[in-house]
Formats: C-alpha cells, sequence, structure tokens
DNA sequence: TTAAAGTTACGTCACTTACTAATGTATTGA
DNA sequence: TCAATACATTAGTAAGTGACGTAACTTTAA
C-alpha cells in the first residue's frame, strides 16, 4: 500500500523545519514550501494537523511562521505518522464476519504495533539533510 | 494507511485453506467464499493473485477448486502481503524533488524492511480459527 | 458432450487523495 | 489605528483507486 503523500510531505516539513532549528526563528510557509517543493497551500493544511498533534508551534500575524515544538531528536517517525494518520499507521479494517477475521484482524494489529516500535527508533534529526546521521544509512 | 481489504481477505481465505490443509482435496470458491463471508467473485480474483504469486494450486474443470502449495507454517504474512501488494508492503512515491525528500524516502524504506521482518514471524499457521497457537496473542 | 468449475477481461460506482481557492482571523509596525 | 502580512479554516474539485459485479471463455470429469 501506498504511504500517504500527506504523511511523507509533513515529514518534510519537519526536517525542514529541524534544519534550522538551533536559529531558533519561526519559518514560513512559503519558505518551507519552496525548500520542499511543495504546495504552500497544501503545506499549509499538514502543518495546522502538526500543530494539532503538538509536534510544531506557530505564530499568526506579521512575522509569523512555524517552528518545532521539540527538540529534533525527541520527534520520531512514529510521532509523525500517527499525527497525520490518527490512532495506527496501519489499520486493518475487518470485523468478525467470517471464521478467520478474527484471527487475521489480530495478526495485523500485532504488525501494527511491531511497525511502531520500528518508527519509534528513527528520529526527525536523522531526517536532516546533510545532517551528521545521514551518511550511515541513507543513500 | 487502511490495509487494503484484498489483503486482509487473501489472509482469511488462505487460512481458510489451512484449516483442511491435512485433508489434501481441493476447496471450491464458493465454499471458501462463505466460510469467510467473502463475495465469491471477488474471491475468484484474490486467488488468482494468489496463484501467480505460488501460494496456492488451482484445478480446473469439474471438481476442481484451490489448495495450499506449501504447508502453513511455510506461508507467512509476508509472503501474503507481498503477493498482493506488489514488491513492497508500504512503498514511499517520494522523488528527489525537495531537500529532504531522500532522507525521508530512504528512511520510509527502511521501515518497510523492518515490517517486513516482522511479517515474517507470523505463520499462516497462527491464523487459523481454533488452532493451538491462536489462544496465547489472539483477542 | 454436457455441466461444473476455474480464467480473464471489462465495466463501474463510490470513495479517497491531493490538491486549489476563497474567506476569515490574528499580529505587528508605521 | 490601520493596513499589510501571515497563519487558519472551509469548501470545492479533478483524477485516481478500491472493491466490487458481469459476462464470455476455457478446461475437465463423468
Amino acid at each position: 500500500m501506498r504511504l500517504p503523500l500527506k504523511t511523507e510531505y509533513a515529514c518534510q516539513v519537519l526536517a525542514q523545519l529541524a534544519s534550522t532549528y538551533a536559529e531558533e526563528g519561526v519559518r514560513q510557509v512559503e519558505d518551507l514550501a519552496v525548500a520542499e517543493n511543495l504546495s504552500p497551500n497544501y503545506s499549509v493544511q499538514i502543518l495546522t494537523v502538526l500543530r494539532q498533534a503538538g509536534l510544531v508551534i506557530s505564530r499568526r500575524g506579521k512575522n509569523g511562521g512555524y517552528l518545532l515544538a521539540k527538540h529534533p531528536d525527541e520527534i520520531t517517525l512514529a510521532d509523525i505518522a500517527l499525527a497525520m494518520e490518527g490512532g495506527s499507521i496501519i489499520e486493518s479494517s475487518l470485523g468478525n464476519e467470517g471464521m478467520s477475521a478474527g484471527n487475521v484482524h489480530a495478526a495485523w494489529v500485532r504488525v501494527n504495533e511491531a511497525l511502531l516500535e520500528n518508527c519509534r527508533e528513527i528520529k526527525l534529526s536523522e531526517l536532516v539533510a546533510g545532517s551528521e546521521d545521514d551518511s550511515d544509512w541513507m543513500i
């Protein structure tokens, strides 16, 4: 199944914010969108979700913009995915109709939990282009 | 993201075939579909994919039907998911447009690989209703 | 040879995704 | 204060996808 672009874009925008985290200033949507080659209008909607999830902080009005709510080491892929996708990353929609439906559903719930654990091990800081970590396993 | 019903149905149909694996006879689509409460027509399409992937064997003509190609212990969730979804379970569609796109893409590729490992640890035999294994962690 | 079963191709309708556009609201600096 | 600026929210939409149904074809046992 395809990972929603929405979620991938969220990773990009957050990585972009992380790249200037040390400077402590806000970044404007236009700026972020250009750097990641995204539609500014769509980026706003993504940033709104990220704000509601407590991953970014926004300032309105003139000289407004966005900044990370936490250190890039303390935001994981799991946080991002859950923020964008809701309660689970992979969700099984099977009910109890059919002999094996219950077992199949339970199995995928287990897979989702294992997946969450894996995502918890990838930090936002590793996604920043040109960071120290990005040479080990990144291509 | 929602796990495609197609994939979940595939698990159900295979679990159903696994439940009578010892009897070594074929099961007809109608039979399988009723047991798992699926549309027979749709089940056919799923079984066709599973056959092409080498997970089931079909016999055509009168008294035809389907049977598992391997022992239920030797088919895993990974096999099923890959058969239904293609090369990867979770696929990132990001290219290289945008500063962090490459890193984000690489991260999700890594997640997919970890996910595959997890799926390799769940055997089809565990999905069979009423099997010995289904009481430990199944609800 | 005929009826039963799988095979294949096509059609389709509702839903979702990935946007754009328009309007509203808060903040600031002159 | 007021106008400019930037985020916030809602609505709209076109294209794609998912989950089916239908129908014609092929194979095989009896």
